[in-house]
DNA sequence: AGATACCGGTATCAAATCCATACCGTGAGA
DNA sequence: TCTCACGGTATGGATTTGATACCGGTATCT
């Protein structure tokens, strides 16, 4: 059934989910919710580097797209967590080989980084 | 070994590769290559609504990190190739992971808009 | 010989996105 | 009364992305 899209057409729906998920802080904050439900001054401070305008934004393309929701308890004071639905926790598993393959291969590419300053030849392959 | 890195720390150096890895048209430009070299005009032509600038700026950069390599061949006509080098492969497993999952889920998220869309418009009635 | 087309890009400028900083309303605590 | 935390907005500048036109070199067609 997935293969009834091609994420090379331009006009196939699956290039605006590409887009979703590249989004410059869909994975951050996908990841911070792995554990659970947070609010959003809790996610502000585990996010380090974002902003809140920001973090708004990106936690309400999210839930647009039913990846995460939004609960707001009508406490006092009021509290507002978010958390991952079902269907942004099926994507935490590709997301989450997303974020191994960086955090493994930051040596090599600061290596290929460093080769490129000093001007060395690219064929390596 | 990975564990070595944390994506959440503003200043740890996973935050750049995945950044990298993010950013607007690298998935595209490394499953574009998947099946072995391809040329510029044959990139810009696969991966539908790339501009050339654009496609320019994304080789360049994943040159640069050794994800890919470039081939100028001395013939006549010159002749460029792109490639993935084994960094690049290596990518390609987790990314292809997200493709899918991109693919599979597109139903899911169009309903999810949709009932996004219902809802808004429910709530000013 | 002249016109045309392909390849691998640049140059230029406009538009979309991202970021930093400041601020707001409510409620709680001192 | 003053101040602080929460969950955000407002504003305005910086960065990224995109659209479009163009270029030099080579080959091909007429």
């Amino acid at each position: 059934m997935g293969k009834a899209y091609n994420v090379m057409a331009a006009t196939c729906p699956s290039r605006t989910v590409l887009h979703r998920i590249g989004a410059r802080w869909t994975v951050f904050v996908v990841n911070a919710l792995a554990d659970g439900p947070r609010r959003f001054t809790d996610l502000k401070a585990h996010i380090q580097g974002i902003t809140p305008k920001v973090l708004t934004e990106t936690l309400r393309s999210l839930e647009v797209d039913g990846l995460i929701s939004r609960h707001e308890y009508a406490e006092n004071p009021p509290r507002v967590e978010y958390a991952l639905t079902p269907l942004g926790r099926s994507l935490l598993v590709p997301l989450r080989a997303v974020r191994l393959w960086a955090e493994q291969h930051v040596p090599d590419i600061e290596a290929a980084r460093a080769r490129h300053e000093n001007q060395t030849y690219a064929d390596t392959v």
